[in-house]
DNA sequence: TATACACAAATGGTATGCAATGTGTCAAAC
DNA sequence: GTTTGACACATTGCATACCATTTGTGTATA
C-alpha cells in the first residue's frame, strides 16, 4: 500500500519496522472519534466537515470519511448543505426542547431499570466514573468535566440492558453537548451533588428515588440553558420573512 | 412519493417541465423505500441486499445504494457481515424483546402529549387512517393490514411534535415489522379495536387514558408473539451447537 | 468413492477521477 | 464609493475501475 510517494522517502527512517501498527481506521472509528470530539466540546456547532481534510487527518480516502458523515448527518448531529459541505448541526431552541423533552422521556425509565438489576461491579463502575468526575471538577479542567458528564448519563444507559434506547440516548447526550456550547452556561457547576444523589439511589436499589432524581437532574441542566434561548436564537432567516 | 425536499423556502420552486425522466432517485428516496418494502413486509428477515443488483434495480451507482444501505446497518435494520453482505436483519429474541420494552416506554407518552395538543384536522387524519386499516381488513390484503397497522403508529408519533422520538419510533417500527414475520402471528386480527379506541381517547382528550390504551396495546401485540418466540427462532447456528 | 486442492465466479471494499455546484474575489462600470 | 458581473477556486456528488475476500465447483489423486 505504498502510494504516498511524494515524500522524499527517508531511507532509514521508518520503513524498517512494518510494526507501525496504523490498522486503517474503519469509517466507524472515524464516526466514533468525531463524535467523541463533538461529545468533549472539541468541535463547535457550525464547524464544517471537510472531507479532504478529514480524509488527510485519518489517513484514509474520502470515501470513508464521507461514510462516518453520512451517519452524523443521519443522526442530525450534522447537517448536509448540498454541494457545499457538512456541518456540525446548530440546533436551534425548538430542537433543543425536543432533545430534553426526549430524554426526560428515556432517561428516567433507564436508571430506574438499573436501580433494579444493577451489579456490583456496575455500582463499582458507576463510584469510580464519580470518582473521575469528582477530581476533573477539582482540577478545573472544562473539557473533562463536560465530557464525564455526558459519558455518566451514557454509561447509565449502556447498564440498562436496552442497545436500542442506549443508542438513541447516545444520540440525545452528543446533541446535549451541542446545545450546551450553543445556549449556555458551562454546566461546570451545575448541580455538581446531582450525579452521586443519583449513584446513591441506584446502590440503595430504590427505582422511584433514583428516576425521580435523574428526571430532576434533567431539569436543572434544562433551565440552566434555557433562560437564554429567546434572545440568543439568530431565528432561520425563512421564519423571519414569511 | 414527492417527498417534500425539506426546504421550507420556494415553495414553488418545483421543477416546471420534468424533461428527465426519472429524477434520479437520492440515496435518501432508497433508503425509504427499502424502509417501506420491510414494514410492508415485501423483504423478509435474511434477505440479502445485493448492491449490484440493487443499482440495477434503481438505475443508480453502486455507490448511492451503499449510501442506502449503510443507513439500515446503521439503525440496525440491516446487519453487515464483511465481504459478505448486507443481510435484512433477523432481531433475536432478547432484541425483540428490548424493541417493545423501548416502544412501552415512548409510544404512550407520545399519544398522551397528542391528545393534549391534537387540533381537529390532525384528528381528521386520524380517523381517515382508521378507515383505510377497516377497509384493508374487510379485504383481507394482509400486506395492507400490516403496512397500514404500522403507519397508525407512525402517524401518531409525527404528531407528537418530538421528531427525535418520531426517528426513533419509526426505527422501532420497522423492527417490529421483521420481528412479527419472524416470530409470529400476521397480526391481521390483533385487537382490531384497539387504534379506534386509541383515537377515541385522543379526540376526548383524555391523556390519561389514551396513554393507558397504548400500552395495553403493545402488551397484546408484544404477547400475541412472545408465545411462539423459543420453538420458532430459527437461533443463529451458533447459540444452536454451543 | 471420498477428500483435498485449485481455480473461477460473485460480491463487497476502497480509491480515484471527473463533472456539477456554490462561493469568494477582483475588476470594471456607473 | 458602490454595485454588478465574471472568473477562479474550493468542495461535494457520483460513477467507475480496481483490488480483496469469500464461496462454489470441478478435477485429480489416494
Amino acid at each position: 500500500m505504498e502510494k504516498a510517494s511524494s515524500s522524499p522517502v527517508a531511507p532509514r527512517a521508518k520503513p524498517a519496522r512494518p510494526a507501525r501498527r496504523v490498522h486503517k481506521l474503519s469509517s466507524d472509528e472515524i464516526f466514533e472519534r468525531l463524535l467523541r470530539a463533538i461529545m468533549e466540546h472539541q468541535i463547535a456547532p457550525g464547524t464544517q466537515l471537510v472531507e479532504a481534510r478529514l480524509a488527510l487527518i485519518f489517513k484514509v480516502s474520502r470515501t470513508k470519511i464521507r461514510e462516518a458523515i453520512g451517519r452524523l448527518v443521519h443522526d442530525c448531529i450534522a447537517t448536509n448543505i448540498p454541494n457545499r459541505g457538512a456541518f456540525v448541526s446548530s440546533p436551534t431552541v425548538v430542537q433543543a426542547q425536543e432533545v430534553f423533552a426526549a430524554r426526560r422521556l428515556i432517561e428516567p425509565a433507564l436508571v430506574r431499570q438499573v436501580a433494579g438489576s444493577a451489579t456490583a461491579p456496575q455500582i463499582a463502575t458507576l463510584r469510580a466514573h464519580l470518582d473521575k468526575e469528582r477530581a476533573a471538577q477539582q482540577s478545573g479542567d472544562a473539557r473533562q468535566i463536560v465530557a464525564l458528564s455526558g459519558e455518566f448519563h451514557f454509561l447509565l444507559a449502556d447498564m440498562a440492558g436496552n442497545s436500542f434506547l442506549a443508542r438513541t440516548l447516545r444520540e440525545l447526550e452528543t446533541l446535549s453537548a451541542l446545545i450546551i456550547i450553543l445556549f449556555g452556561t458551562a454546566n461546570h457547576q451545575v448541580c455538581p451533588g446531582d450525579h452521586p444523589a443519583i449513584v446513591d439511589a441506584v446502590e440503595a436499589r430504590d427505582e422511584a428515588r433514583a428516576a425521580e432524581l435523574m428526571l430532576h437532574h434533567l431539569g436543572h441542566v434544562e433551565r440552566s440553558i434555557q433562560l437564554q434561548s429567546p434572545e440568543k436564537t439568530p431565528g432561520t432567516l425563512e421564519e423571519i420573512f414569511s
